[in-house]
DNA sequence: ACTATAGCGGAGGGTTGCCTCCGCTATCAA
DNA sequence: TTGATAGCGGAGGCAACCCTCCGCTATAGT
């Protein structure tokens, strides 16, 4: 359903701009928010972000008037790209479709901290991403439901806020988090 | 092991104050900083903290001259409990014990993000108190593990990583917290 | 090449929080 | 009661960050 045809909720209404040198730093302020986001959480300053992308703090502001937009746009390139990635899992086998697209929203380092730190956040916009991403992940987890690997007593929002726990967890290593969360997704197993 | 004779590492260099007054300022501070951590991470404001305690911001300083000394006095007072918690749990059968051990870690409002956001920092001190804590609790995994209750393949530092994830991650409600605790925690039993 | 203008960037004013310093006050031992 | 002093607290200097504003620069259409 919707405006570009197909793809639903993921409009952010910062636009990217027209001009050449524009666009370019548009994307490479994008790129050290979500690395400043991923790496001092929400909180980082703007200004180093500014700095960061090689722009001064007023294009900064032109792009992204307000913290909270700044932050939208790449959340929502996040939640894009996880929903790309759950269509990329549906070929797999019920509970390995879902296993991998959660190991996947583990794994993503880049705002970590912003996913989680919003999932309950009223704002109308996070709402609509949380959304999103609820569709494209809803259907791989129904689909175990229903071939008997997962529990049937288990809500998908109960796993997803479990998973976004471990996702902000800190972890020695990259291996212990996918341990982990093995771990924990036995425990929604069916037994 | 040593000085007070039994009670380990759990020793801060902070001193509570001998005139009455300044004890009073000294709890209330204290006190203040636990609520203030726990609603606002370990970036709240000092001045707040001070305001919240009735007291000025000299006070807070004389008692506690750095962030990290303040933030040590209250998250070792956490750290304390949860040992005292897990002495109180052993009388329980092995996978209960350990049940109810971490369900009570998970519980504990006060400066959870303080534990998780510390529990890999390399300040000696925390250190320190993340062993006071392995040392409370190792025993009631390993007690279950040898009854047969929990994976021999998980470790003691997974779990309770596994387990401060969660107590970080937001949840609707207490209910929700403790029911996905729960899934995560049938991960961890013995199949 | 020329020009209208989209876009740049950083100076600067405001706010908030950190921490020090020191004159004042409450406590308590004598 | 009184005096020595432990303890108080907030004024104030400093630093970081926020955000606006506006004179300058690069772009792109002609």
């Amino acid at each position: 359903m919707a405006s570009e045809q197909n793809r639903p909720v993921l409009q952010v209404d910062v636009r990217r701009p027209q001009r050449a040198d524009a666009r370019r730093n548009f994307d490479a302020l994008l790129a050290a928010a979500r690395d400043a986001f991923a790496s001092k959480g929400v909180g980082a300053s703007l200004e180093d972000i500014a700095r960061q992308a090689g722009v001064g703090i007023g294009t900064l502001y032109r792009n992204f008037p307000a913290r909270q937009d700044l932050l939208n746009a790449v959340y929502f390139g996040e939640i894009e790209e996880l929903c790309i990635a759950a269509e990329d899992a549906a070929d797999l086998p019920p509970w390995e479709a879902l296993t991998t697209w959660l190991h996947r929203f583990v794994g993503y380092a880049a705002t970590k901290r912003a996913i989680w730190e919003s999932l309950n956040r009223e704002a109308d916009s996070f709402k609509a991403a949380r959304e999103a991403m609820y569709a494209a992940g809803a259907p791989l987890f129904e689909r175990a439901q229903e071939a008997g690997e997962a529990r049937k007593d288990v809500s998908f929002d109960d796993l997803l806020r479990m998973v976004s726990g471990l996702t902000a967890a800190g972890f020695v290593d990259q291996a212990q988090r996918d341990r982990v969360l093995t771990i924990a997704l036995d425990g929604v197993r069916a037994r």
